[in-house]
RNA sequence: GCCGAGGUGACAGAGUGGCCAAUGUGACCGCCUGCAGAGCGGUUUUCCGGGAGUUCGAAUCUUCCCCUCGGCACCA
């Protein structure tokens, strides 16, 4: 079976093939940090990061960019308003946007450049455009990409034609009066007194917001690349200006072999924004709710497809979520409980299967609600066998294994497979509650429902679940 | 105006020509249980926006219509 991705590009699904074998150069569009990341960047940053791991997981040996905007436009004029210095605003952002990642489990990239940090690569590559004819720099002290030299790519990634992107937006285009043709976009800006600025042949300014990914991208993946990925809104211009970009500085065709868009991010059905008033961080959702659940809530819908947030679609996630994070409990109960024995009891068919299925799922497109199914039914197999037959360790360890292999794609599961501690650590040691739970198991005994009751709520209040299976009475920190 | 995505049970959301259309949530019933929880089994569940067509066979292909959402020079 073959990998398949949809391709931007092409508009069609392709059996995923590397440019040179194994080596895959994948580069995703970094935030402009100019404030906190919000959803949207979450449902992004995941998708890609699970698509990451699933390219390792297959065997590929994945080089894994992503930037971080840190000198822009918005960056600058946020500045001006909160009267701060916009590269200790970038940096204070930049901070949140890495803790907001670690937060989620988004595996760090292997390099993350920064804008700031490239300025002489993105001035070379700009000199270079300009030696090739492909831009040129005016009296202003700017320097833009010239798309009449390269017409013919206009359109090449939105899909769309010259005359429709002249049409439906030109009203809106600011056409700087330095700009030869309207869709001609922008490589260097100059930079005034009071703005953040570097000394280049054209004078002092900052780059446009295309060409760092450009610059970057050549630097740390190659010439080509495999895999390009973002928001479906930056297809258009910022996607297509990178492949004029680099096209035009490499001369080799196509920039990036598969281009990967991951669908929009709603609020109650309606975009995303501060003017709505339904604008919400990272940090805002965290607070309510765990970062398994928020991984979980974005992998049960298609990367590409658009995904309603809204507190009740969390709270469903966060069901769904338990039953799967149940099952690894109930393994790892049972592999406690287990004295030994390989008695299989079917485990080993039903874990082959469902690692055939996991791959099948990822196979089309990274299909990780087909994915999430299958472990669904996976789970309630597991159950059904932990509970009618008693399988021996071996094979009970083998089905946390399976959660775990799966795991380093998904990573959510994490903390339920280790079985590291969640929430508060309550007011009880682990010796205080099985002392009470063995004062409980007496009252039981006696048949001294109240007073088996009355602890079991008194543990509960301190946060810890007590759960009576037939093997015994087991407890967790909730 | 141009371009794109989509309309599947109460809700969420897979499936893109062929077993009575996944899976999860909710609700209900049953098993288990002193009770609860977790789990298991079942019901809700002849749900594919509408019409026409192609086909032995359509949620899936073609065509027309209706509706929703999004992009179009700030955007993940």
């Amino acid at each position: 079976m073959a990998l398949r991705v949809y391709n931007t590009l092409t508009r069609e699904m392709e059996e995923f093939v590397p440019l040179h074998g194994k080596k895959v150069n994948m580069y995703v569009c970094g935030p402009t940090v100019y404030d906190h990341c919000h959803l949207g960047h979450a449902r992004s940053y995941i998708s890609f990061d699970v698509i990451r791991r699933y390219l390792s997981y297959r065997g590929y040996d994945v080089r894994y960019i992503s930037n971080v905007t840190d000198v822009d436009d918005k960056i600058i004029n946020r500045a001006k308003e909160t009267g701060e210095d916009p590269f200790y605003l970038s940096a204070r952002f930049t901070r949140s946007f890495i803790e907001d990642m670690t937060s989620l489990g988004v595996k760090k990239p292997d390099v993350q450049p920064t804008v700031t940090g490239h300025i002489t690569e993105i001035v070379d590559a700009i000199k270079l455009l300009i030696l090739r004819e492909l831009a040129y720099p005016t009296p202003e002290g700017n320097v833009y990409y010239d798309l009449t030299m390269s017409k013919k790519k206009i359109g090449i990634l939105s899909h769309q034609t010259e005359e429709g992107l002249m049409e439906g937006s030109g009203a809106r285009i600011d056409v700087e009066k330095d700009k030869k043709y309207p869709l001609d976009f922008v490589l260097w800006k100059s930079s005034a007194e009071s703005e953040p600025g570097w000394d280049s042949p054209w004078g002092r300014g900052r780059p446009g917001w295309h060409i760092e990914c450009s610059a970057m991208s050549m630097k740390y993946g190659s010439e080509q690349l495999d895999i390009h990925g973002g928001g479906a809104d930056l297809i258009f211009p910022h996607h297509e200006a990178e492949i004029h970009q680099s096209e035009g500085c490499t001369g080799k065709h196509p920039f990036s072999k598969y281009w990967l868009h991951n669908g929009f991010l709603t609020i109650d059905k309606e975009k995303m924004s501060k003017s709505v008033g339904n604008f919400f961080t990272i940090k805002q959702v965290l607070e309510e709710f765990p970062p398994e659940v928020i991984r979980f809530f974005i992998l049960n819908t298609h990367y590409r497809n658009t995904i309603d947030f809204s507190r009740t679609h969390l709270e469903e996630a966060g069901r769904a979520y338990e039953r799967i994070a149940n099952t690894i409990i109930n393994v790892r109960y049972a592999i406690e409980n287990t004295p030994g024995g390989d008695t299989d009891s079917g485990l080993s068919d039903e874990i082959s299967k469902a690692r055939d299925q996991f791959t099948i799922s990822m196979d089309e497109d990274f299909n990780t609600r087909e994915a999430l199914a299958n472990l669904f039914i996976f789970s309630r197999k597991v159950n059904a066998i932990i509970s009618g037959s008693s399988p021996g360790r071996p094979a009970l360890e083998a089905v946390l294994g399976f959660f775990s292999e799966i795991d380093e794609v998904l990573g959510v599961f994490g903390k339920d497979i280790s079985g590291a501690p969640e929430g508060k650590t309550g007011g009880f040691s682990d010796e205080q509650i099985d002392a009470m739970i063995l004062k409980r198991e007496e009252a039981r005994m006696a048949k001294d429902w109240k007073r088996a009751d009355t602890i079991r709520d008194e543990l509960k209040e301190k946060g810890i679940v007590i759960e009576d299976g037939k093997e015994g009475v087991r407890w967790r920190r909730a």
